[in-house]
DNA sequence: TTGAAAGCGCTAACAA
DNA sequence: TTGTTAGCGCTTTCAA
């Protein structure tokens, strides 16, 4: 009460004053650093607790030239909740090294994403975090500025600091396990265009992925098939459930091209959910009757039944990338590192051994 | 490149310099404020584009006392994805009206949920919202601090402004879905402990909604049975898929009970999707032979069957929460406000008419 | 229409 | 062991 009706709010210089001493040795006790006499220290603290003073953050970043703060440029939490984990991480990671952390969501636009920097730059943030960066130039900006940015996921920049996966062994992983259970009638199921490439060039994530069905296919003599992959034209889908609808009218795809399938491995739990989906309308029974892996493992655990999906650590890798931007802040000499994080597959009850 | 190496950031002292006029000139035509001849204001903007000048807003905050940040206390986003969508909405509203976002999350410990606020303060935000607060005291703590908080979804302090969803109406919304299917013999699927209230009073929150479901069967002339509800002692879960094991657990007990069951009104999506488990490995069709309804809107779309749920509209929410602060921020009389959300239900195909 | 100058709250030489 | 002091970069009276 007495606090709330107090107006004036305790500076180093009101400490100062109550406790008689200059505003050099209270920060002095603030911190713990230099000489000061057990008796001082005393009465300054004493002057601490009775004011309720809070040091003032923004006046300490403005004459230390440093904010404490890491920005994160989240591509967009909806629908994935792969950013918000990845996001959990990073905050993580800033907490426990006394850093705060602001975030800014670009909504997969890269306007938005430019603005978003521009915003973190000009609040001085002390490192950029994106997940997952849009547009390379846009990471540049930062680095141009002095400033570390680290981007997880994909590698736009050069400059920047990374943490990924290796998405080509991920996608073998999780072959390997169809694969040890005795499947060879082994559908994909990618996003629009992936096994096509018709919207250029395709990314290198989902070209890695892609390129793990085939090797893994091929590696096990067994012919990749025209009927196992999804060739479009099909319309990109837009929606609130991206993704989901992808997966469900894929897995009808697959379905019509080979109704004898009894495996398909997912590009993204997304994905496989749909194809959960279109099984289930069916009466087809998973894993009896056909096999789902599925890719992140984000609401994988959730679904029924509960799918097998390859892992990746995002929390792991949220933290990660805060303590690599952090790290980069001290090293003048801003090497660029590039962190890879181990996927795993995770057996649940979506795979079972082909019954011949 | 050049601007890389050069190590010297743009002041608006140095631009000043530069224009040949003062920085008070600057600070005009940056703001657009106070008197500034053309040709002079032409002059200034040259060299602030020269410059690549980038404003201080650690310096600008110092002088005007306001960071133009609202700081976001989560509850953790894992594993409700609830959170996160009210996270975008608190961010997109911010951005919208040139704020930034801090967040902060408490994991579920009032402790750390303490220690965020106090972050916060430390770095003069303009405004606080939890979601969802753990302590009241907490919330009052920024109240104290004369800052503007508000509290989503559930509210634990008097004196904060707050945006609410009315959970008994919801609850109702869903059974009244269910009985005008024709359904009676529905069963009750809530959080541990929601029926017998063992560990303490029960919140408001889960109280409503198993009113919502009692006082549905009771104007409707049915009465609840004790065989549709989970009594427990059963053990409160603690892991990863927080939610959607005790939903697989509690389907099975009221399977049960009673297994002429036609219904389930569930009081989360990650509740449902448990039960949407449990059906699954017992071969039993949705919505054929059981209908079932969930609550939230997380990800019910994309489960198998895509479920029925009452949707709370949580991005909405999240965008009325941080409007509500910078409202409040202004409002020197500090009122009281609390927003009511409307829910909807959003059928999808885990529900269909009771066959005789 | 413009400039001088006083700080916002804090830190860190440097001096005493 | 402690204090004095000069700013960090910006805004804003007030005077010219």
């Amino acid at each position: 009460m007495a606090q709330a009706s107090t107006r004036a709010v305790a500076t180093i210089k009101s400490v100062a004053a109550r406790a008689g001493v200059s505003t050099a040795t209270v920060s002095r006790v603030l911190h713990g650093n230099g000489y000061v006499a057990g008796e001082t220290r005393e009465r300054v603290e004493a002057a601490l607790r009775d004011s309720g003073y809070r040091l003032d953050a923004v006046a300490q970043a403005l004459r230390r030239q440093r904010t404490i703060t890491l920005g994160l440029i989240l591509h967009g939490i909806l629908p994935n909740p792969f950013f918000a984990e990845v996001a959990m991480g990073v905050e993580h990671a800033a907490v426990a090294n006394g850093f705060n952390v602001l975030m800014f969501n670009t909504d997969g636009d890269a306007e938005r994403e430019r603005a978003g920097v521009e915003s973190f730059l000009s609040r001085r943030v002390d490192g950029v975090i994106f997940t997952t960066a849009l547009r390379g130039e846009n990471v540049q900006l930062a680095i141009d500025a002095g400033i570390p940015a680290v981007e997880v996921e994909r590698r736009l920049c050069k400059s920047a600091g990374a943490v990924v996966v290796d998405n080509y062994a991920s996608s073998r992983q999780g072959m390997q396990h169809l694969l040890d259970l005795g499947h060879s009638r082994i559908g994909y199921l990618g996003e629009p265009d992936t096994v096509t490439g018709r919207d250029g060039p395709l990314d290198s994530l989902r070209q890695d992925r892609f390129e793990g069905y085939r090797r893994a296919l091929e590696d096990a003599g067994i012919p990749v098939a025209d009927e196992h992959l999804v060739r479009g034209p099909y319309p990109l889908e837009r929606g609130a459930w991206g993704g989901v609808q992808t997966g469900r009218d894929y897995m009808q795809v697959l379905l019509d091209q080979d109704p004898d399938l009894t495996a398909v491995l997912a590009s993204s739990d997304l994905l496989a959910a749909g194809a959960l989906q279109t099984l289930y309308a069916h009466g087809i029974r998973v894993p009896d009757q056909i096999s789902i892996v599925g890719f992140d493992d984000t609401f994988a655990g959730r679904l029924a039944p509960p799918l097998t999906t390859v892992r990746q650590p995002m929390f792991e890798m949220g933290v990660r990338a805060g303590e690599l931007a952090i790290r980069l802040l001290d090293d003048e000499s801003r090497p660029v590192l590039t962190e890879s994080c181990a996927t795993s597959l995770v057996v649940r009850e979506s795979t079972a051994p082909l019954v011949a």
